[in-house]
Order: structure tokens, then C-alpha cells, then sequence
DNA sequence: CAGCAGTTTAGAATTGATCTAGACTGATTC
DNA sequence: GAATCAGTCTAGATCAATTCTAAACTGCTG
């Protein structure tokens, strides 16, 4: 048993690479967690959790630094639906999300699957940054 | 100087025993700071330093509990935007926002002038709660 | 392999919000 | 109007998420 890693180093390392980021230890590590289990939505806490379950000793600090930075590097995107709790995305493509306020889980609704007829021009002086449609669902 | 106050406690008054809420002096002195001002955006934060200008020394926790109550009550409505603190809206009618990043400034988009054509259907054993548009602006 | 900018980290600090238990008060009853 | 009491208010403690700090560490480059 334990030859190789389950998941390869290799295309991580890359992102991290072609972001600008300097490939230490732990941000490889968590670039592992984060993009090779396909789309995810978690909070710093759970990300921290699931680094110290698969043995990848990280402080608390250096997730919120990661998240950050993977963030601005366009990684990540951060998604706000609850007051005190942020979400990121490792789904940067134009798309919004259900919210499923019970559970706090996030899920995807395709970008292809909202569609705003009409959306009014931003008050003189600013742009539009971003828009984020946040359909809250509960159970029925 | 000094004779009844600029604006009446009637309106608010009414509004408070129609919501079942029973009219003590903070509640009264902060439903007239939120209600007879035009539409509002406010925090707790914001609202507690208005509270205290105007002379009615108000306890934090009140704050929270007032602006809870009127959420509960259908008097305001919650909207975040920004992890870490809540905004509450006088405007309780189906509308969406602007957020102004910069600035931590939200403005009301009229209800009609979004429009969501196409809008996928819950995923099954939940129902649609509500949907929040935000449309984020920075400085152009 | 020395040097160093960039990174990580434990622990303290900050922030927004909530909780607690006791004091207070608006409404009701006599 | 005084007594009563559920509902309300408040100071202060507490909490959860996040950020900060300053010192140790580590991936590069020369
Ligand atoms: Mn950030
Ligand atoms: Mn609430
Ligand atoms: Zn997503
Ligand atoms: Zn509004």
C-alpha cells in the first residue's frame, strides 16, 4: 500500500504556477482538495477540516490566506449568502447558485439556466462588477 | 424651542400594534428612525449610532432584538451582501439591489426593472423561498 | 549552499452578533 | 391609582468567524 499519491501533484502544481503562486506544501495540498473532486462549495473551516483529516497538518490562518489568495488569482470565487459565514467556489464560470438555507450547501444553477431580460444600467459613475442571483430554497 | 416632535409617533405607533408588537419607548423611537425617513438600508451598527444622536440611548442587544423582531413581523427584510454583517431594508416589496462595494451601500433596484425570464426549477423536495439579485458596482 | 523574499503559524486580537440574568415597564385588573 | 406580571430592556459575558502579529520556516535563485 501508499505508493504514489491517489490524485497526481502535477496539474495542481501547474495552476498554482500559471496563477503566480509559489507552490509551497500546503497550497498544493489544498489545491489538491479543492479542484480535483470537481465543482465544490465549502467554508474555511470545512476546507481546514478536510486537511487535517488527510493528514495535511495546516494552521487555520494559512486557509484563509490560501482562500484568499486562490480568490484573487481568479482560483476561487468567494460567494456570500449568510451573515458571519463565507462560501468559495471552486467554479469561476458565469453561473449562480440555489441555497439551501437548511443544510447551508450551496448548488450550482448553470449560468445558461437564469437568464435576466432586463437589468438596469448602474448609477452614473460605476460599473458593474458582478451580478449574483441567489435562488434560497428550503425543504417542502 | 422644544414643542412636540418633528415628526408624529401616530403612523409608527400603528404600525407597531398592527404587528402585534407591543409600542415600548425604543421600539417607537427607532420605528420612526427607520420608517419615516423614506426607504433605508441600515445595520445594526448604523442604527445604534442614530439612535444615540438623536438622543435615545438604546442598548446594543435592543438593536438586535428590534431588528429581528421587525424582520420577523414583515416590517423589514434582511439582505446580505458582504460576509460578516447584515443589512436591514424598510422596503419590504419584491425588489432587488445594487450594492456598492466601495462604499458598503445598497440601493434598491425597482421590482420590475430585473427581470428573471428563465429560472430553473428547485431541485426536488424544496420550494423556492426567495431570490435575491445583487448587482455589485465599483467606481468607474 | 547562502541569502532572502515569500510563506506559514500559534496565539492574540477584532468584529459582528448572541446570550444571560436581573432590572424595568407597559398593559391589565381591581 | 396601586398591584401585578408578562414582556422588554440592558450591561456585560460569550461566541463564532475572521484577521492580525511577529517570529520561525522554506522554496527559490545565484
Ligand atoms: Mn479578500
Ligand atoms: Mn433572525
Ligand atoms: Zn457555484
Ligand atoms: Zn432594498
Amino acid at each position: 500500500m501508499s505508493g504514489m499519491p491517489q490524485r497526481p501533484y502535477a496539474p495542481v502544481l501547474e495552476r498554482l504556477k500559471e496563477a503566480g503562486l509559489r507552490p509551497t506544501r500546503q497550497r498544493l495540498a489544498l489545491a489538491r482538495i479543492l479542484f480535483t473532486n470537481g465543482d465544490r462549495h465549502v467554508t474555511a473551516e470545512q476546507l481546514h477540516d478536510e486537511a487535517l483529516k488527510a493528514e495535511i497538518p495546516v494552521s487555520l490562518a494559512t486557509i484563509y490566506n490560501t482562500l484568499h489568495q486562490f480568490t484573487h488569482a481568479g482560483l476561487l470565487r468567494e460567494v456570500v449568502v449568510e451573515p458571519g459565514r463565507s462560501y468559495f467556489d471552486t467554479n469561476t464560470s458565469d453561473h449562480h447558485h440555489f441555497f439551501h438555507e437548511q443544510v447551508g450547501q450551496l448548488e450550482d444553477i448553470p449560468g445558461d439556466q437564469v437568464r435576466l431580460a432586463e437589468l438596469p444600467a448602474p448609477p452614473s459613475g460605476t460599473a458593474i462588477r458582478r451580478v449574483d442571483v441567489i435562488v434560497r430554497i428550503r425543504p417542502s
